[in-house]
DNA sequence: AGCGTATGTGAACAATGTCTACTTGATTGG
DNA sequence: CCAATCAAGTAGACATTGTTCACATACGCT
């Protein structure tokens, strides 16, 4: 099912396989030489296609042409390769926020800056959500069970979400869009919106809603938090 | 682990008994009885405690005292007794919502009642996700298999969340809190925000903020979306 | 070179969803 | 009133999953 190309095949010392339909990684050498990041990507490729649920440890260790249990000494269980998972839908996350960022430079009309900053953090968030679902659900929907035990949970590279989002709204609050009482905390007010927005929209009631119209709702959330906020 | 009283025991035939720490019921007919309500309810309790993913069909039919196989007569799989305790935890959120609307009655300033009504709502929500995770999560969280392909969805009695806030709406457009312009869709608009925060409270990145703080976000939410669709 | 240890192998176990064949007994038509 | 029918539950089996324990191997350090 997996993507033959990809960030798998740490060296250069495998071989592909079919086996029952699956592409498997047959190697040569005993050790496989990066087990840790081929189980991740497997169970990224997973993520992508269908959600939290489908992360399947022993399908991952199928991918990488190992048995089952060699999976065990790289993660205490499936628990674990799950938010490692998770970690990783997280960061692609952030990279589609980063992206839409970088479009709306600033110019002369601070107010305009900021507008648009916010407009781009929340709808890139909201075009990731509509673009990859599985992975968005899995960057999110993950029961609260180890769940940032490790503090390489910002660390990654580059900012989260949150921090992305607290930029526009300092923006917003420089340039005077954003009165000063309303600042505390306005991240999560911000980010509830469209949060909520795109779970409704995958995997809530409003899942058969047209992506066009959920990015419309989106654009009027934006709008709405902007003059809530104000 | 499901508690002894409760909604189980469709008729007086049943004993309870222990086996490996769960309480079965052994009945003395060869027919159950309510098989298909049991394993709701069952399914229902599991899903209160652990959230969609506790939903076993194996461990509900124990609870029942019947076989695994019996559950077939009654669903065509597991994902259809899920989406049957789903539409049952919805069924609770429409009714945590009603009990809080009900509470604020109509007076002279008919604004101040819309405001009440929409808070109503926001809030009712919001508690009932903070004091029921689990089915709260149930409800929405459930990825979209077959759901709603029965109108029952809508029919099992009283009005569901969304037409409830469709209410609230329509008193803020009457008592003139509301612009036209703005009415079309706000359901969806107001949703996702409430939508949003009991989700990252609950499985999110905000899992580990205290319930008060949720809920005075929640308040600042309600807010928000008066000032921001006014 | 040789050894220790990280890494993968083998085999096994319990639990889950699901299938096919069978049994049972409540309902109902004659 | 009685037997046939057929829905509802039983019995047993199978594939898949996560997980554990004992064992093997070869990587890399001294």
């Amino acid at each position: 099912m997996l993507s033959t190309s990809g960030p798998f095949r740490g060296t250069l010392f495998f071989e592909q396989t079919m086996k029952k339909n699956v592409i498997i990684e047959k190697r040569k050498t005993f050790r496989h030489g990066d087990l840790r990041n081929a189980l991740i990507a497997a169970g990224l490729e997973m993520a992508r296609v269908g959600g939290p649920n489908a992360v399947i440890l022993r399908e991952a260790t199928r991918h990488a042409g190992v048995f089952p249990n060699a999976a065990y000494r790289h993660f205490a269980g499936q628990a674990e390769l799950l938010d490692a998972v998770r970690s990783a839908c997280l960061s692609r996350v952030a990279a589609a926020i980063e992206d839409e960022m970088k479009k709306c430079r600033p110019g002369r009309d601070s107010q305009a800056f900021a507008r648009k900053s916010l407009h781009a953090v929340g709808m890139g968030y909201l075009g990731f959500a509509m673009r990859e679902p599985g992975m968005f659900r899995t960057a999110f929907s993950v029961p609260p069970a180890i769940h940032e035990q490790n503090p390489a949970h910002t660390a990654s590279m580059g900012l989260n979400p949150f921090q992305l989002l607290s930029l526009a709204l300092d923006r917003m609050q420089e340039s005077g869009l954003l009165g000063k009482k309303n600042r505390k905390d306005a991240e999560y007010l911000a980010w509830s919106t469209v949060h909520g927005l795109a779970l409704l929209a995958l995997e809530g009631p409003l899942h058969k809603m047209p992506h066009e119209m959920v990015l419309a709702l989106g654009e009027r959330l934006v709008v709405m938090v902007e003059r809530g906020l104000s």
